[in-house]
DNA sequence: CAAGATTCTTGGATCGGTCCAAATGCCGCT
DNA sequence: AGCGGCATTTGGACCGATCCAAGAATCTTG
């Protein structure tokens, strides 16, 4: 492999001068500079290896994406809720000409020491161990749906307001009788639940998934409904038989509140197979708004968990470095056409 | 900053040992570790600094992947058929326990050269001359959907196939009367086109594109049908109103090609929405398979561009080394709900 | 034409590790 | 106690650059 110094002896330079060339171009006298070039040329040499710069400057110039553990690579590239955050980090990353690494999970998960980045974003709560690391390695961070105290750049959104906001424009529009398509909780035997109780589920979840609960249970009990009442189906996102089993253990249900909008999405189109009017019989809201929530027939009405933004403002924390900062996004209630007033 | 020395030092200790203590603990005695690693922590020092590490070994461990010229990283990751690939790169990611940079367009353009990944994969043909700076970086690169030569790594879908095929599938429906959805090609003063000549467009632009035109003019052509006779609207793959204007000036259509998934979502839409049935009196195919294409009512008949496998290919030839390969994948045909027989 | 002011060029230090051959220390054995 | 043999530990070299103070060359100017 030819180094800067082989192109320097070969022009009969320093190194010094030979990196001048190449990084200070107008300092060096022109024929001095045009023998470089030439020597360089002859040998192939390309210019500074980045690895010897990096050593010295310290600086990738990137930010690092950790996927959620258990969560490959693959999953945080094609999951379209995780691809808003990506968005947002990409969005800062150009503007600023840092570029954007996606941190395998094999290799991220034990040795996150070894991540070539200048701040590493992780989201969910479930990475606090390894945000340890980063701490200890003295790495900016910042933690993205979870807010783990006041010495950590965090961002989140308002998933309870969120929630609120969903139950309450349903009731608005007149709705009483709701069922909820909630997300599965780990330690559960089946994956579809029948709350019979009020209790809620432990916090051992994902911490925004409780919220989007507390916010429905909140606007729900505003208007005298217990949510230990309304029929709810916990189940994979991905889970296709979710939403026939919600619509199944609900059937006087005129209202859904999905935690996301591909069940949302499944609900409509189980609603519509049954043969009832998405929303003049059956209206659903969902969470989250990625592109398939306006592409469904009817278009899914559904909470903006402003995806982007929370990219865009963790990119921004770890970049603009200073004090640990907490920001906390409310989010925005999008209105389209899966929701209606209530049948009389 | 405190370094492996330092630690070294307050421990008594030489740095190689320290080095060993994070790196081969087993053969460092048990004493000397507890004293290495208690200084360490003294110090609140977490291991290795990557930077020096990678210094000597050289390996990245990550692959890069360069957005097309005058597309920025957002696009990049916004964009459902770069998707694709990115999932077909970290399929591969994940399988070695690399990991993935996409590369700020910004630093990108003009600074190939600080890439810090151990290959680059480009996209289009649009980036040959940046390719010519990874070969003098000899660094592994590969090229997707373009053959640079046999120099070059490089996959690609055969477009024409996929072209052929799609216009086949119409045909042995019945139909005859066709209208095409195009891209929009530089150097055209109007987005909207209808050809009149048999001449194809020239290859200034992405070349995909016109060997799918040339699928369709082949099909076509066997069937005794000019496609210099076909209705075709050339526009961005984003703009609103190509759908109508393609239904405007082809009124007499009873099938569309469209080489774009989301077009042809519109083109379904857009007929629908003036009181065609698809697809009993039209019929749409698009082209390439993203999931927007399954979700669509009715669902989209297209041509699997095969973007996964495109993108495993193409890691897989940066991480595998050896002798530039050239891989030309066969797209598949998927037929959906938005073709069928031709109206009678 | 030489001293002084500039402008270039240079060598040494540094960035933070890892690797390897040589040196040291430790052990049991005779 | 002395010694071979093995397991640890060590210092030097190296990875590939950049930066900076100081020396050398060039240009001004009196």
């Amino acid at each position: 492999m030819v180094r800067l110094v082989d192109v320097a002896k070969a022009a009969g330079v320093s190194r010094s001068t030979a990196s001048n060339v190449f990084n200070n171009p107008d300092i060096v006298r022109p024929n001095l500079r045009k023998r470089v070039e030439a020597a360089a040329n002859e040998l192939g040499y390309a210019g500074p290896d980045p690895k010897g710069r990096l050593l010295r400057e310290g600086k990738f110039n990137a930010i690092a994406v950790m996927p959620p553990i258990k969560t490959s690579m693959v999953d945080v590239i094609r999951n379209p809720v995780f691809n808003l955050l990506l968005q947002g980090v990409s969005e800062v990353c150009d503007e600023r000409g840092a570029s954007l690494v996606v941190v395998s999970g094999h290799a991220g998960r034990n040795n996150l020491g070894s991540v070539l980045a200048d701040g590493i974003i992780f989201s969910r709560m479930d990475q606090l161990e390894e945000a340890e690391t980063a701490r200890l390695r003295r790495i900016p961070y910042a933690v993205v749906d979870f807010d783990p105290g006041p010495q950590v750049n965090s961002v989140r959104v308002d998933a309870k307001a969120g929630g609120y906001q969903a139950a309450r424009h349903l009731l608005e529009l007149g709705h009483r009788k709701f069922a909820i398509l909630s997300f599965l909780r780990e330690g559960r035997g089946s994956n579809v639940i029948e709350t019979g109780s009020t209790r809620l589920p432990e916090s051992a979840g994902i911490a925004t998934d409780q919220e989007k609960l507390m916010g429905y249970a909140n606007a729900l009990s505003e208007a005298g409904i217990d949510i230990g009442a309304v029929p709810m189906v916990q189940a994979d996102a991905n889970d296709p038989e979710a939403a026939g089993k919600l619509l199944d253990i609900a059937p006087e249900a005129t209202a859904v509140l999905s935690m996301s909008v591909m069940q949302g999405i499944r609900v409509i189109g189980e609603a519509i197979s049954r043969g009832l009017r998405v929303p003049q019989d059956l209206s659903v809201v969902g969470f989250n708004d990625i592109p398939a929530a306006e592409h469904s027939v009817p278009s899914l009405t559904t909470v903006d968990g402003m995806g982007v933004q929370k990219g865009r403002d963790a990119a921004c924390q770890i970049l603009d470095g200073g004090p640990p900062r907490h920001k906390i996004i409310q989010p925005v209630l999008k209105v389209r056409g899966s929701s209606g007033p209530a049948p009389a």
